[in-house]
DNA sequence: GCCAACGTTGGC
DNA sequence: GCCAACGTTGGC
C-alpha cells in the first residue's frame, strides 16, 4: 500500500493509538476492489513511501480489519468527499492496518527495479503504474524481505 | 516543477 | 459507445 509520507508516512502509523489506522481516502476502483474483497484480517502489507526523495518500501503493517465503508466520502467537509457514495449504497471502502514493523532499510524502488527477473510481473515496476494498492505474491514478498 | 501514464468525465 | 479534454499520480 502506497503513501505519501509528508501526508501519512510509517511513522505516523507507528504514533496512532494501538499504531492501527484506517486506510481511508482510496479512490480508485482497482484499488477499492481489492481492500473490499480480497483484503484478509492478518495479511501482511508492505508500507510504500511515494512521492518523496526515495520511493520505496519502508516497513511491514497487518490488516487487522476488513473492508466497510469509507465514511470519509460521506462527509462533504472532507477532502476525499464523494457525493455519488451513497451511504445505503458506498461506493468507496477501506481497511483497517496496524504497524509491525520498519524495515532495517528502505528497499527502494530503484532498488527493486533492478530485480525484474526475480520479481516477475511486478506491478510496482511496472512502467506507468499508478495503483495506490496492489498485490505481492509470496515468492515476491520473500524475495523483498531478502533484500532487507 | 516537469511530464508521461493513466483514469474519469461528458459531449456527441 | 467513442474519444478528446481534463485531472491526478508519482518518478525524476
Amino acid at each position: 500500500m502506497k503513501s505519501e509520507p509528508d501526508v501519512f508516512g510509517i511513522e505516523h502509523l507507528k504514533t496512532m493509538p494501538q499504531k492501527r489506522e484506517h486506510w481511508d481516502g482510496v479512490r480508485n476502483y482497482q484499488a477499492r476492489n481489492m481492500m473490499r474483497d480480497e483484503m484478509k484480517k492478518g495479511d501482511l502489507v508492505f508500507f510504500y513511501h511515494s512521492n518523496c526523495p526515495e520511493p520505496g518500501i519502508v516497513g511491514i503493517m497487518e490488516v487487522v480489519k476488513e473492508g466497510y465503508p469509507d465514511h470519509t466520502a460521506f462527509d462533504p467537509n472532507s477532502k476525499y468527499y464523494d457525493p455519488k457514495s451513497d451511504p445505503e449504497d458506498p461506493r468507496w471502502f477501506m481497511v483497517d492496518v496496524k504497524y509491525r514493523r520498519t524495515l532495517k532499510r528502505t528497499i527502494s524502488l530503484q532498488d527493486l527495479k533492478q530485480y525484474t527477473d526475480e520479481l516477475g510481473d511486478f506491478a510496482l515496476i511496472r512502467k506507468g503504474n499508478r495503483l495506490s494498492i496492489m498485490p505481492v505474491s509470496k515468492s515476491q514478498w520473500d524475495f523483498i524481505l531478502s533484500l532487507e
